[in-house]
RNA sequence: GGGUUGUUAGCUCAGUUGGUUUAGAGCAUCACGUCGACAACGUGAGGGUCACUGGUUCGAGUCCAGUACAACCCA
């Protein structure tokens, strides 16, 4: 089979995925192993995969792989969510494009387009959650709207209702202009502008309305706002008791001006005195701190805007016009006017909508509520003990902790069409009846007319048996966070096979942004209703920034497009590059760099497959040939290093290849326990980092390169089936980062019945440190004598005489071959003295000499070996002060001074062979 | 204003209970290299005293305090 020059992933990842579903891999039903569960974060239903979804999925499908492949029923739940504003407000431009005003339509047939819509795009996320290799069920999908799910909503509505924690009341709330709804505290974005504020004047008067003797030359009382298109809502002003400026002004009153509207001046000691003039309009309905003064001093409520964001009849003037104009020709008509004073810069904070953009406004509106005091205890306790872990670190607990301590009242209502209808009925007085059906509501009102006739004998004919439904949604997060548990039906059917299997689920990967939105919230709704926490673990990863490290977002154009990504670079290699930039926790600065960086180590994978199909195909020609060379095989103690590693004879000789072999088996072990403490600790990041030096530097690098065989020559059997068994081991052990090419690479090194998908790790074998070691000291040995040989300009194809003066030849005899070929070197012998007129390379306490057909460049040799020797001579020099710190030797632990001692004998060892090296140049 | 986190090589980051060599990796840079796995590559090299100040300790990148700067969250 002829393997392409490099690997191209489109076509392989299409046929593993295919493959993968065929098999039913990724589909789960509850058995007898132990359950790994992962709901994903529903994306927005039209939306498509950004980076941050494209590093969160990433993570999700790694974790699920390696449990997979660990003996657990893996089941990661796929979904989208109806995202009520958002999606309602694309249908709403979408129609309007098409000439269509929402308002002529009725409910039923916005809805029918809004069904439309979400046929049309919905799959765009599912397709390319596929693309890039997710392990989900895909039987399981589930959307926020589906008929179980609307049901559960509407039966923890009435639920909480009945349990009086839902309630229905005139609240100050936020308000969306744009949207035309409310919204709750946390849909509000607030940002830093530099704001204007504007003083004006308020003439004054008595209490039997004279006019007052001017203030400080002026005609009345300056106040300082920001918002002067407000002041026709105003309906006090408000100073300190304790300013005595305004001390004379008790029981006195003021004048608004445009409108001249007579208004009280109170005081209360929330007024900051040494803020603006001291002088505070009151307007009730459209700041949250005056609607509370006006609670307090049972002031007037004003509201001079309409849902929209124009301005009210109440408002006298300027009626209708939208409140950002009003404010310029309210200005203008009072500098006419003589009643501004001046403006002057102000940073200040202005609330957004989340969705809309429009800036927020403060309004009094009648919503409901769900009563969070109690809903928060034991979502806060839940994570305060530990039930549930977040990762990374205690990062986010003071976060959560703060939040839930001072969370305020959840405004659940939206008025909206695209949500859960919520299951309130209203009879014609305005009394409301909440029920999961229409029919229970009215047999609700039926009961409740009864009493009332009997209480109160009320006309007959007065109570009217028909309802209206409300007519509002409820918030998306209001179906959101019962998303663990009603994916697999625990609300909608409570205590069914299957959530008694899945659910609480293992993790829950996803951004630090939404931790009140969902997180907080999914925990709340799983401690009160399955009287548990949703997830174990919850996993948050960063935010995903450009390279400049600004958000990524439409608006900046600074978002690439997934798909492109993965048809230039491939699935493996996106994965790859998202996971390798992502420390855990951090934010990511995405870069196309590091996708590069993972096409490349596609390639170099490929590559390494190359070769050694290279061997294989020359091992079978050997066998072809009949000419069958036996004379090689493992030794008894290199398969001891297969069984019992722990067992290394100290000086057993050993050829090429079995130190090859024993060691890299080693290394692979030790890799692979180091991997598992990191999936542990979720530090998926740097475990991918260790798997690909594994890969391209222990494996490629090193091992590949000794036991590859001479040029055309044929390769030892066990050798070739080592090598292919580390390579199935190496693809394994990648595989949930990148799923395709290590499935692929599997299948092509030798025929194959199962799939690396579902494959099963093999339990961990303890290291041996010393054979590890030992390779470890071959690499120094070989890059020490490369150093040298470039800085003698020596050229690759420049054979060497190389003289190794050793106390222990026979470590140097175990490598021998190996280092005479990555050396280049035509013959290795072993000296008990200097050797002259040779480039002398001191490692540990042994000295290699260089003979060679080039002259040596001394001086250069000269100058490193000075330079060793100054830096050999401070750290010697550190260790000794140390040493002779009496309070050190006393106080530090025993092994740390036995440490210090050996680091003093080798400084010095080395240090002699330096200066001998140096004593031997001419 | 309150809170959280961070500041280590040109860039992005590791450095887990203070002590295995006066700090590691990737990318970038520089030198050399192309007859057979790989130039999307190979072999080497250079580069930081760990933001600053002070403290604790026999010993601090690591612990504590303060300062500066930055990011995020909340009001």
């Amino acid at each position: 089979m002829e393997l392409s020059k490099n690997y191209i992933p489109s076509a392989t990842e299409e046929k593993w995925y295919k493959h993968w579903l065929d098999k039913k891999y990724f589909n789960s039903t509850p058995d007898e192993r132990p359950s790994y569960t992962v709901v994903i974060p529903p994306p927005n239903v039209t939306g498509v995969l950004h980076m941050g979804h494209t590093l969160n999925e990433t993570v999700q499908d790694i974790l699920v792989r390696k449990a997979r492949m660990s003996g657990f029923n893996a089941c990661w739940v796929p979904g989208s969510d109806h995202a009520s504003i958002a999606t309602e407000a694309k249908v709403v431009q979408m129609l309007k494009e098409q000439g269509i005003d929402k308002n002529t339509l009725t409910r039923e047939e916005f809805l029918k387009y809004a069904f439309q819509w979400k046929e049309k795009y919905g799959g765009i996320i599912y397709s390319q959650i596929a693309k890039l290799g997710c392990s989900v069920d895909w039987n399981r999908t589930t959307f926020t709207m589906d008929d179980h799910y609307y049901k559960a909503v509407i039966k923890v509505f009435v639920d909480l209702y009945n349990k009086g924690l839902v309630y229905r009341g005139a609240r100050m709330i936020n308000w969306d202009p744009a949207a035309k709804t409310a919204l709750s505290d946390e849909e509000v974005e607030f940002k830093d502008i530099v704001g204007k504020l504007y003083h004006i004047e308020y003439k004054l008067e008595d209490e039997n309305g004279n006019p007052i003797a001017p203030l400080h030359g002026g005609a009345g009382i300056t106040i300082a706002t920001q918002r002067p298109e407000t002041i026709m809502g105003d309906t006090a002003i408000c100073v300190n008791p304790n300013d005595e400026r305004y001390a004379h002004l008790k029981g006195k009153f003021a004048i608004v001006p445009l409108i001249y509207r007579r208004i009280p001046i109170i005081f209360d000691e929330y007024v900051d005195p040494t803020f603006g003039t001291g002088a505070l309009k009151v307007t009730p309905a459209h700041d949250i701190n005056d609607y509370n003064l006006g609670l307090k001093h049972h002031l007037e409520v004003v509201d001079t805007l309409n849902e929209d964001g124009t301005l009210s009849e109440a408002a006298q003037i300027y009626v209708g016009v939208e409140r950002f104009a009003a404010r310029k020709k309210i200005l203008v008509e009072l500098k006419e006017k003589g009643y501004f004073i001046k403006e002057e810069e102000y940073p200040s904070r202005l609330g957004y909508s989340q969705r809309s953009g429009a800036v927020v406004e403060p309004r009094i509106s009648t919503q409901w509520f769900l009563k969070m005091k109690e809903m928060a205890g034991p979502a806060l306790s839940a994570v305060v003990n530990g039930d549930i872990k977040i990762h990374p670190g205690e990062k986010f607990l003071a976060t959560y902790k703060y939040w839930l301590e001072n969370v305020k009242d959840w405004c659940i209502s939206r008025q909206l069409w695209w949500g859960q209808q919520i299951p309130a009925w209203y009879d014609e007085k305005g009394n409301v009846f909440v029920a999961e059906t229409e029919e229970a509501a009215s047999l609700k009102l039926q009961a409740s007319s009864l009493e009332q006739q009997n209480a109160e004998r009320l006309q007959p004919g007065a109570g009217s048996l028909k309802l209206t439904q409300d007519a509002d949604v409820f918030d998306t997060w209001f179906s959101a966070w019962l998303w663990p548990m009603e994916v697999f039906n625990g609300i909608s059917d409570p205590g069914n096979k299957e959530v008694d299997y899945y659910y609480p689920t293992s993790v829950l990967v996803t951004g630090q942004d939404i931790i009140f939105f969902w997180v907080a919230r999914m925990i709340m709704a799983g401690t009160h209703y399955e009287k548990v926490k949703p997830f174990n673990d919850v996993y948050f990863t960063g935010m995903v920034r450009d390279k400049q490290g600004r958000k990524m977002s439409k608006s900046l154009g600074n978002s690439p497009d997934l798909l492109d990504l993965i048809d230039k670079y491939g699935a493996d290699a996106v994965r790859f590059g998202i996971m390798i930039s992502s420390p855990a926790g951090n934010d990511l600065l995405f870069d196309e760099a590091s996708l590069e960086q993972g096409r490349n180590f596609n390639n170099k994978l490929w590559n390494a497959l190359k070769l050694v199909k290279m061997w294989e195909a020359r091992q079978m020609a050997e066998e072809t040939k009949e000419i069958v060379d036996d004379s090689f095989e493992l030794t008894d103690e290199t398969k001891q290093l297969f069984g019992e590693i722990d067992q290394l004879p100290h000086d057993a000789p050993l050829d090429h290849a079995n130190f090859s072999i024993a060691w890299f088996a080693n290394r692979l072990q030790q890799v692979r326990a180091e991997v598992e403490v990191l999936y542990s600790q979720f530090r998926l990041s740097e475990a991918l980092k260790v798997i690909y030096s594994l890969i391209w530097d222990d494996f490629c690098s090193w091992y590949l390169e000794w036991v590859k065989p001479g040029f055309e020559q044929p390769i030892e059997d066990e050798v070739y089936s080592k090598t292919i068994h580390f390579f199935e081991e190496l693809m394994q052990l990648l595989h949930p980062f990148m799923p395709f090419i290590t499935e692929e690479i599997y299948h092509l090194l030798s025929e194959k019945q199962d799939d690396l998908c579902i494959k099963q790790f093999a339990a961990i074998k303890a290291t041996n440190n010393e054979v590890v070691a030992g390779g470890e000291l071959l690499k120094q040995v070989i890059s020490a004598l490369r150093d040298a040989r470039n800085k003698s300009q020596l050229k690759p194809k420049e054979t060497i005489k190389l003289y190794i003066q050793s106390e222990n030849n026979q470590v140097y005899k175990n490598i021998e071959s190996i280092l005479q070929k990555q050396v280049n070197a035509e013959t290795i012998n072993y000296v008990n003295e200097t050797v002259p007129n040779a480039t002398v390379v001191a490692i540990e306490k042994d000295k290699f000499y260089i003979e060679s057909e080039r002259k040596a460049d001394t001086e250069t040799i000269r100058t490193e070996l000075l330079k060793d020797l100054e830096h050999q001579r401070g750290f010697l020099q550190s260790v000794i002060k140390k040493l002779n710190n009496e309070r050190f030797v006393a106080n530090a632990k025993v092994e740390v001074v036995e440490l210090e001692k050996k680091k003093q004998a080798d400084a010095e060892a080395r240090i002699k062979t330096i200066e001998e090296s140096l004593a031997n140049l001419v």
